[in-house]
DNA sequence: GCCAACGTTGGC
DNA sequence: GCCAACGTTGGC
């Protein structure tokens, strides 16, 4: 199994917003290394850190899990939608996306700067500057790490 | 195929 | 809301 992490501006769409919904198309995603992880490396059952981006803090926010690997993103196609792509063809997509589904919200937000303490955590993307990417993968003694500030946090 | 201009991301 | 850093576009 593998371990990814996903950004989402709250805003847009939240961890409870996933609570509540419980599965979603992660759609949207329109940066090519981002797609590929999806397209070519999530697979079902890996597990997922729900990031919140340009939030109050920014943070990761809860745990979802892979529930339908990789498909057409259907938003390239939706003339109306903020993500049609209209150089992408239906015979041959450029976007794909997976499904997620809830598996829990932490308590308390694990925040970008408690990320940035933690020495063992200074080779994720995530926390090098200028670093965009929405989608990453994250190896298992970070996942670990991060589960664990998130459950110090509720003993607090 | 270079690279300037542009649009977007996302922390602050 | 600002703006640095980045990815993408398009003229040449």
């Amino acid at each position: 199994m593998n371990y990814w992490l996903v950004k989402s501006e709250p805003e847009e769409f939240s961890i409870s917003l996933l609570k509540k919904k419980r599965t979603t198309g992660w759609e949207g995603v329109r940066n090519y290394l981002a797609r590929n992880y999806m397209r070519d490396f999530m697979k079902n059952g890996d597990l997922v850190l729900f990031y919140h981006s340009n939030a109050e803090p920014s943070g990761v926010a809860g745990i979802a899990r892979v529930s339908q690997e990789s498909h057409p993103d259907p938003s390239q196609f939706e003339r109306h939608s903020d993500y049609y792509d209209p150089k992408s063809k239906r015979e041959s997509p450029t976007w794909m996306m997976v499904e997620l589904e809830f598996v829990e919200e932490f308590p308390a937000i694990v925040a970008l700067e408690v990320l940035k303490e933690q020495k063992s955590l200074e080779d994720m993307p995530l926390v090098k500057k200028g670093t965009r990417l929405s989608v990453m993968p994250v190896k298992p003694a970070e996942f670990e790490l991060i589960l664990k500030l998130a459950k110090a946090k509720t003993k607090a």
